[in-house]
RNA sequence: GGAGAGAUGGCAGAGCGGUCUAUUGCGGCGGUCUUGAAAACCGUUGAAGGUCAAACUUCCGGGGGUUCGAAUCCCUCUCUCUCCGCCA
């Protein structure tokens, strides 16, 4: 959520970057200037009001201590006089607050000076290239058909228990994904993050903490009985963690990450791009979380992004890495670098990874503040990303290191699966 | 599922109709003392809005009510804890 302070002080400023997200909010911004005016001017009508009352009611408890009932009756009598006018100008102020808060919630984050512009994927820009790109025979095998022929995944299985988008990994399939979450994990306590084991259901205020409410509401799975819904991310509960928490500056940085199953109900689907483990709604991932001082935060991002570049290194893919354009950046994002693996069968780029650093619009929502040096409360800022996503990353292992009776595996697993290659 | 208790400022924990819009302790910050530190002592210290700064207003789990006045009384919802039951 956008901080009303800053709307009202750079209004201009912050239309002209929203234009960057494609979004002409002008008039919408006039409107929230002209409410919070409105509710500024009634706020002193009824504070005036209320500070009346209060310093009358003070009275009145003095003449009733010295018994004076004629005093006592008479200030009673004054009360009565006005007292009616409060509710109305308090729920006046009230509806004006919610009408202000409807308003700001649907205004998506301003783009960092940095971000290209641009409406579509194709615009986004490519920072890095790495990795090398194997070498594949004419007839070499998309993952999912290597899932059947190795027996790693039964997509025709999950059907049945659940639907589509849930697949089964079998036997291999099963500790291939085991391995490289242990893997991903140990890489990334490693470096400094502490392990989390958060709940894969959070309630409603964690999903508007992060900006899944009111934005992506009908992209996650929700439990009707009891209210929760189910994470599409663990950035949801690992940052809500530090939801309307005061963080001592010395605690800083934060650094969070966590394995969970990510849930989501993706209504929009593509034909093509959804076969085998491209496109699920329920997938593994690993995340970190960082809740940084806001002068940090731009070298942090950049920490991140090289973190997770190094890791995909790690693994010998051939990957990208690209700053997203305007327009094909998230509601609550700032700046965000999406990492992709090269899947060598399906000749397709596939994120990963996004990285993205969200400044002050979660930490806003969630009041994540600090005490600076001369003592006065500051927002910090949040950043996360992918370290890494699984199902992708598995795509890639199969496809890219496919022999004829065998898939070869990166040697930083070997350990992990407990072998070298699977074999048929 | 049954019975009971509770939710107060970073934490702990008083207050149970007006001189408290919140006692006290811990923690934090500043100082005295010290070569330095610890201890001790003194001072200071909740958040939001508002203002140049103040005044002022709001917040004692959420919502509603009674009253001139509510953290304090009533209703309601949510959550937590204890005991019992069930259970991995």
């Amino acid at each position: 959520m956008l901080q009303l302070a800053v709307i009202r002080q750079h209004p201009e400023f912050v239309k002209a970057r929203l234009k960057v997200k494609n979004l002409d909010a002008a008039s919408l911004i006039d409107s929230i200037l002209a409410l919070d005016e409105k509710k500024r001017k009634l706020q002193v009508e009824l504070e005036a009001a209320q500070s009346r009352l209060n310093s009358i009611s003070k009275e009145i408890g003095q003449w009733i201590a010295k018994g004076d009932q004629v005093k006592t009756d008479e200030k009673k009598r004054e009360v009565a006089a006005f007292k009616a006018s409060i509710p109305p100008l308090q729920e006046k102020s009230n509806q004006l607050d919610q009408q202000l808060q409807d308003l700001l919630v649907t205004l998506p984050n301003l783009p960092a000076k940095e971000v290209p512009l641009g409406k579509t994927p194709e615009d986004n820009v490519v920072v890095r290239i790495g990795g090398e790109q194997p070498r594949l025979s004419e007839n070499a095998l998309a993952h999912w058909d290597l899932a059947k022929k190795f027996n790693l995944i039964d997509f025709e299985l999950g059907n049945k228990l659940t639907g589509s988008g849930f697949p089964v990994y079998i036997n291999k399939g099963a500790r291939l994904q085991r391995a490289m979450i242990q893997y991903f994990l140990d890489y990334n306590t490693a470096a400094g993050f502490i392990e989390y084991q958060p709940p894969l259901m959070v309630n409603e205020a964690s999903a508007f903490g992060t900006g899944q409410l009111p934005d992506k509401e009908g992209q996650m799975y929700f439990a009707t009985e009891d209210k929760f819904y189910l994470i599409p991310t663990s950035e949801v509960p690992l940052t809500n963690i530090y939801r309307d928490a005061i963080v001592k500056e010395n605690e800083l940085p934060i650094r969070m990450t966590a394995y969970t199953p990510c849930f989501r109900r993706e209504a929009g689907s593509y034909g093509k791009d959804v076969r085998g483990l491209n496109r699920l709604h329920q997938f593994d991932k690993v995340e970190i979380v960082q809740i940084v001082h806001p002068d940090r935060s731009y070298a942090v991002l950049d920490d991140m992004v090289v973190h997770v570049e190094r890791l995909l290194q790690s693994l010998k893919l051939p990957y990208r890495i690209l700053r997203l354009c305007g327009g094909d950046m998230s509601f609550a994002s700032a700046i965000t670098y999406d990492l992709e693996v090269f899947s060598a069968a399906q000749k397709k780029w596939l994120e990963v990874s996004s990285v993205t650093n969200f400044e002050t619009f979660q930490t806003n929502r969630m009041k994540i503040r600090f005490k600076d040096e001369v003592g006065k409360m500051q927002l910090l800022h949040s950043l996360n990303g992918s370290s890494l996503a699984l199902p992708r990353i598995l795509a890639c292992l199969l496809e890219n290191n496919q022999q004829t009776d065998s898939i070869g595996l990166p040697e930083v697993i070997h350990d992990y699966f407990g072998a070298a290659e699977i074999k048929g």
